[in-house]
DNA sequence: GGCTATACATAACACCGTCATGCAAAACGG
DNA sequence: CCGTTTTGCATGACGGTGTTATGTATAGCC
């Protein structure tokens, strides 16, 4: 019950739909007290939402294959990353209402983890700088992606300007790390092809 | 009454209070109709919210002098803005909860058209490159600082990370917009200081 | 087989945004 | 200056929301 409420949470934010308590239990052909004894109410069902949407986000950053690329790798994590806030938009803005009582922070820290780890493969591949922070690295370049992709979700900047904008932010970012400007823009163009869905 | 009711329900925001329509008008000595006669109901109030929002921000980023230093001064008025996000958390987070049924869609572009002026001026100044697109700074520039704001005000990163992180993206971005790396880290340290309020 | 504990249904509660109705005061026209 | 209209707001009710006290049935255990 506890999964299919989760999931069944998860597809009325897909389809749009406003996800109310009862319109929840409904269609799942459950009472209002399953949210109760399996979450503890609303806030409880939207954490379990919130840890759904990061173990589906982490789950997709894991198909993007490691290559001998680091920087390549990190615009590859970039594109997938967007791409699946873009698939659910509602989802994805869920994920980030609120930063608290998640169920698994470890789960929710984990594509910020993937991130980190390419940038420091790309340290010491040579990449980047060796006094380079992979973490601060990975920092900027989340939080970059993370604000393009909420001002489009919100309907403030068109969805094009993601293709437009968020390689070039993310190549600035690698040339800051330390990386060559020409390297560094080939191999975020062949990166952000690589994470983006069938184009 | 208009006036009021968008004021209080700032102050109730800025208080973390959550912002009822009945605990909205009873402070306000009024009742819940005179809602409806001036904003036609809650969603009309919010967005009389959150123009405040964009006119607040506005104001405060006219109180950033232009230098003869436009990365400087673009550096300032990134500063500014985080500052003011930081000083109004609700408000800034119910101002990009969604782009539509602004009363006044160019007020809300004000703080942007800012942003593209000075990098305007930095490209006639020679500091950006002559084929880059002021617009496209501005934007960069917006949607990282944007990010990292929504990732602290939420709780996802800590509040110290906004020092750490938003001069060094914002360096990032000019350099790669044409400006050289050593004076740009120079102007956005002078305008990031210039920016933040009191220290 | 009896006992306990867990999972769920029922139904009521307080609160929310909304709006039909009514009324008083301001604005207006003669 | 008085009657009419319009505007601004108070009252009260309605449906919908999350929550929870109460009852019940099913499963697990000794």
């Amino acid at each position: 019950m506890r999964a299919a409420l989760v999931e069944r949470a998860a597809e009325m934010l897909a389809r749009r739909e406003p996800v109310t308590l009862r319109a929840l239990v409904e269609g799942a052909g459950a009472s209002t007290m399953a949210v109760y004894t399996h979450f503890g109410g609303m806030p409880g069902l939207w954490s379990a939402v919130r840890q759904e949407g990061f173990t589906r986000l982490t789950a997709r950053l894991a198909t993007v294959p490691a290559t001998d690329d680091p920087v390549r790798d990190l615009a590859a994590l970039g594109a997938a990353y967007v791409a699946n806030a873009l698939a659910v938009p509602a989802l994805y803005r869920a994920m980030f209402d609120t930063a608290a009582d998640l169920e698994d922070p470890a789960a929710a820290a984990a594509p910020f983890a993937a991130l980190v780890a390419c940038a420091a493969r790309a340290r010491e591949g040579g990449r980047f700088a060796a006094d380079s922070d992979p973490e601060a690295v990975a920092t900027r370049l989340w939080a970059a992606g993370h604000g393009l992709t909420m001002l489009v979700l919100t309907g403030v900047l068109p969805a094009e300007s993601l293709e437009g904008h968020a390689p070039a932010v993310a190549a600035a970012l690698f040339v800051a790390a330390g990386d060559d400007p020409e390297r560094a823009h080939r191999s975020v163009r062949a990166g952000w092809a690589t994470g983006t869905p069938s184009r």
